[in-house]
DNA sequence: ACCGATCTTATACGAAAGTCTAGCAGACTA
DNA sequence: TAGTCTGCTAGACTTTCGTATAAGATCGGT
């Protein structure tokens, strides 16, 4: 079982690495960044499994998995990410992902889901398939409401208020009174103070 | 070596308890959040080394810290962080930590200096230090003046450019001009985005 | 001494953000 | 059926932000 890791925090990959190695038998390439992922790729064909973080230097969002893809020659690649979004994963998962593993995981769960994946069965955590359809994903969603959500994904895009009125098919005033409600609910003195808090508590 | 280990990511916990615990001889407690953490220190009387993640359910920021330090009877408390800004570890320094590790250090090093801390040393890894006298940190911050940086941080606080030029001793059209340039090298289209790039590139 | 870069202040104007008041629809209760 | 609560929408108004243009001050270096 050949696997290719890229992750920058050298703490991680190298536990991860001795872990793989010693409990489930793996042969694992490690590398720090995207660039060195794809020479790796490169020069020792392809791997059984890639593992790829999607915070990490050159990976540019879900950029870096498309170029993974094509390197590795029809075997799978997936994404380790410690935030873990739903909606990125299920934009891993379209963009041809052949899992995502959140790093809530634990350890032999990994092991499980790697196997699994280097056979070329595609893998995501129930718990995301469950959070999806019913779970808050954050305690601070929980007392937002769904046109709060949407306003607030804008707010971190740095959107203007017209901006986000245009995509939701909103007038301008109807966001403001949104943004103006957001930013009591997060204790916020003006949009970029709820961008920042909501950055920081990891969603979006 | 009794050490006590808690880290929201499972997948990053039980790596490094395997590790530290086949590779060190440490025996390792290892819980998911500050509440847990707590609790097996109540337990378990004092633990040769605490090691808390800096983002993790009930941390606070350093208030944590503060926290675990009480309860673990004068034995040493050190920090774990994935994304390390140079600040954060001083504070977390001046507020009583034996010690500060970025995710990014090696397994190897991790071991070496979970050792040095068991024996009340306090450990703060070299590249640390030498990036608070010389590196720019971050290739962003490369490119920026002293003054931008200032501001930045301001709107990284959600300030407003009158507030931003009171707690800088400047007009408030100097803000805007600042704002404006920043959003330029930034590559933001207003004051939101630019916080939010700084944001994700780890700074502040 | 000159040049260039950085930092500073000023005036002014259009655009966006933020505040206030108020009306309307659906849900739940009595 | 009326009452009430919550979420969504709207118009008018004030404040702040963003931009343009101009110009003085300081500092380091060819």
């Amino acid at each position: 079982m050949r696997i290719l890791l890229a992750d920058d925090h050298d703490m991680v990959r190298d536990t991860i690495s001795a872990y793989l190695t010693s409990e489930g038998g793996a042969e694992i390439t490690a590398t720090t960044d995207l660039h060195r992922a794809m020479q790796e790729l490169e020069d020792q064909g392809p791997f059984d499994l890639v593992l790829l973080d999607y915070n990490m230097p050159g990976m540019n969002g879900l950029d870096g998995l498309q170029r993974a893809l094509k390197a590795n020659g029809g075997r799978g690649v997936a994404i380790l990410s410690g935030s873990a979004p739903t909606r990125t994963a299920q934009d891993a998962l379209d963009a041809g992902a052949i899992g995502f593993i959140p790093k809530t995981m634990g350890a032999q769960s990994l092991l499980n889901a790697v196997r699994f994946m280097s056979a070329g069965e595609i893998y995501v955590p129930v718990e995301l398939m469950r959070e999806e359809a019913s779970a808050p994903a954050h305690p601070l969603l929980a007392q937002l409401s769904p046109r709060e959500i949407e306003v607030l994904s804008g707010l971190c895009q740095g959107q203007s208020n017209k901006e986000i009125a245009r995509d939701l098919n909103l007038q301008e005033v109807t966001i403001k009174l949104h943004v103006r409600t957001l930013c009591r609910k997060l204790d916020a003195k003006n949009r970029t103070q709820a961008a920042m808090t909501a950055k920081e508590a990891g969603l979006f």
